[in-house]
DNA sequence: CTTTTAACACCTAGGTGTAAAATT
DNA sequence: AATTTTACACCTAGGTGTTAAAAG
């Protein structure tokens, strides 16, 4: 069983590093509470349904497999963590970011200083020293294994290249910014250019995003 | 211009590492001499056709993926060097591994102790310490734009998975087997077992091989 | 003449949402 | 009834040798 890609990816620029210095940059994804959520479509928003029963596991880090590189290296290009795998699978050995359905979560990003001789891989713990971490409330999202809500299935189908099968040739871009005008989380600066970059790196999730990896082959 | 991969693909077992220690492990190609080589299909061997003119450039290391890695995980696997790409481009600017049609070349494995803070990249040059080298006779080749021989364009054929859509279904393996005999440089003891691992750990390039990148897109 | 380039059909490999089936 | 799993058609992305045209 294996799992899916966040779409949109958390994608983000970084500022302040030192250019000669090592670093890991990673990503974990921390649950925002301990309640389930379920969505009512009369009101068009999640409501809590209940406290979660499973007992939280630690989370995995996801290591970007550029680390550990040159604060220069990272500095120049926007770092795109489009390559993590979700699941909703707890034995998953895959070293996949485990994720239980229903809830919300918040993905965390790590710079990490690179010390003499160490090396970090996936799944493992975070260093004690030397970490930075940042949060971006616009990233919020709530898991699903269905999509819940319309609006979030046009914007993946409209905006992920893998679902262009589903695109419906004659819904167009204008209606599609409509959609997408109608949620939050998008700064007002970043409105007049709306192109796959500035859409991504405002990671637009909302009410509902990232089905869980239910299955795929595996 | 893009470079085309090298197959059958360069593939080592390694032995003796210090399990605790990180190793880069990377590749380059060199030049076996000065000659510039034709096909004589009479003869079907490589015939020396003249000098080579241009300027012999640093040869290009090609660092593996997995690197830096620790002793430990580089002994418990194959390490396979099939995404290696090669290229007769001497502009290019994608890190390829430069070489020039219908020259003999013998790929070098490079087993580096990572010091600390030192950090290798591609195309970097090697560093002056901690780093043993292994050639091996029978992966000796010769570059070309189109292949020359037959049985080396039916040897890709049947081996390589993307080349499937060229397959004659009436031709089986005990006739593969046949050509693949009349080479020299797959060892007794390896014929009982002739299956795509042991293939391509001994990567059979013999006459003629690997054509270099001549379009693909880019 | 020989060798190289470019476009191409045909693959591998893997990321989509969908719809029906299975599970809870 | 709600949620999850599975198989699937349809994509992206990229690695093959082939062929005809281009280059030398």
């Amino acid at each position: 069983k294996a799992g899916r890609r966040m779409f949109p990816a958390v994608r983000v620029k970084i500022k302040g590093l030192e250019p000669a210095k090592q670093y890991y940059i990673a990503m974990d994804i921390i649950p925002v509470d301990s309640k389930r959520y379920r969505y009512v479509y009369h009101s068009s928003q999640w409501m809590v349904a209940g406290n979660t029963e499973q007992s939280p596991l630690t989370p995995r880090l996801y290591v970007h497999p550029d680390s550990p590189a040159s604060g220069e290296s990272w500095m120049k290009q926007v770092v795109s963590f489009d390559r993590v795998k979700l699941t909703n699978n707890d034995m998953d050995e895959k070293g996949h970011i485990i994720l239980q359905s229903m809830h919300k979560y918040r993905p965390r990003i790590h710079v990490i200083v690179k010390e003499v001789d160490e090396h970090i891989s996936v799944n493992q713990s975070l260093p004690a020293n030397g970490v930075h971490t940042f949060t971006f409330p616009e990233t919020e999202f709530t898991t699903v294994t269905a999509y819940q809500n319309q609006q979030i299935t046009r914007l993946k189908i409209d905006r992920n290249p893998f679902a262009k099968g589903f695109r419906d040739p004659g819904r167009n871009r204008v209606s599609l910014e409509r959609v997408m005008d109608s949620y939050p989380w998008r700064p007002v600066d970043c409105r007049p250019s709306l192109d796959f970059q500035n859409f991504n790196i405002q990671k637009p999730v909302g009410c509902s995003a990232s089905p869980l990896g239910s299955s795929c082959t595996g």
